[in-house]
DNA sequence: CGGGAATTTTTTGTATACAATTTTTGATAC
DNA sequence: GTATCAAAAATTGTATACAAAAAATTCCCG
């Protein structure tokens, strides 16, 4: 049971030379997966005990891990009182696509002037692959393709500060969306407004690619606001 | 000589009620601040030892408030090697204002439609202040009448998103600041684009605020290039 | 039963000890 | 003098121990 989310000791992706991570970095990434997935769910009291019989990690590296995770707004502290799952209130999810609106249609235009063929290339990989997991129900795979799609955006753009700023934001409304993906028909719906964005930035169409964009966000806040309405 | 940066065990400020902080906030926030003012240069290396007699907090705590000051992007860690602090290149400098510009704009014209009249008021308050420390040459106050000015329209645009987003960014630049605006030319500059912007949010014109940000951004961002350029 | 105070247990905050790695030092050979 | 390599010192990675606070439990009294 001990360490049985910490299985990649070394990452040897993309035939690159494998890396040694620290324990930190496992037990770090370890949490931060469980959280965009929704294994743990949001609000959730988070013990320094039990997530050390998870990650086989101690103490001292556990927290060196949580710190960071909370610096990046996907835990909360209180003091004395240790760490729970951040959870978004719906005035939170406005103020969070109010934000990505400007920055992810910068994005997505400045992809159709930067990007290279090889990354207009991957955008539509990606998107394929994102149809076929839409198609197939396959919520792991869904998550990952749409992970790879915004990663080859956010590469093209050439600017890794959006990246970051967006990532960070993406990364705390991961469990909504997982939530929204397993109703089909929202699903039918994403896949269509990601379908307009995708060919957009694969015929390097700024307006076309600034309001697919602006398309997309309005809807998917929608659609997060009123389910996190509701499960409340 | 220990604990000489860490002055304020309770911090009763508004006249709100003594918070204690625990030694991990303290020390994070110590460090942030000689990172923010320049106290510790950009890609200077900082030794957990070294930390620790200058906060007096012992290594756990400190490595809980490295991590978190990492993961904001103002230090960097390389495996068994430490932390130095971030340092920016002209690039992420370009990047960085690539981002600020259209998220910054936004904070403007949000606070012409959403900010209080107390907050008009104060941004008043802020820009007299910040004439007043810019006039005197005073760096220190400059920066804290900076971050008083940039507090309220932040506060005032209603949307957290956006202040964090724009606050992490900015901290990370803070110390390039400083060292500009110890250029009196610059800084008569500065306070004649700033005098725009107030100016604007307090009429709440919306397309005044917005220009006078973009005008603001543009002109910060060649002088803090060239600078850079120059100081390597 | 129910409420509340005292006590135990759990959990978090903090400090320190040991191991592994890197950096520095210093001696030796050329 | 300098290049090289071994030993020593310093630094980081990790685990654990102790103290303080919070949460859970027990026990008493009504």
């Amino acid at each position: 049971m001990t360490q049985s989310l910490l299985d990649h000791r070394t990452d040897a992706r993309l035939g690159l030379e494998a890396v040694e991570r620290s324990l930190r970095e496992q037990a770090q990434a370890s949490i931060r997966e469980c959280i965009l997935n929704g294994h743990f769910a949001a609000g959730q009291k988070l013990t320094e005990r039990q997530l050390t019989e998870i990650t086989g990690a101690s103490r001292s590296i556990l927290r060196e891990a949580l710190s960071h995770l909370e610096a990046r707004g996907l835990l909360v502290r209180r003091t004395h009182r240790g760490f729970t799952v951040a959870k978004l209130e719906p005035r939170s999810i406005y103020e969070i696509f109010e934000l990505r609106e400007p920055v992810e249609t910068l994005a997505a235009e400045l992809f159709t002037e930067r990007a290279s063929e090889q990354e207009v290339a991957e955008i539509k990989a990606a998107f394929e692959a994102l149809k076929h997991s839409f198609q197939a129900g396959d919520l792991g795979k869904m998550r990952s393709a749409k992970e790879w799609f915004f990663s080859v955006l956010f590469t093209g753009c050439r600017n890794t500060e959006i990246r970051k700023a967006l990532e960070n934001v993406m990364d705390r409304i991961s469990y909504l969306r997982i939530q929204l993906l397993s109703d089909p028909q929202r699903r039918q719906l994403a896949l269509l407004e990601m379908g307009r964005l995708a060919k957009a930035l694969i015929a390097r169409d700024k307006d076309a690619a600034r309001a697919a964009s602006i398309a997309h966000l309005v809807s998917a806040r929608g659609a997060l606001i009123k389910q996190i309405s509701n499960n409340d």
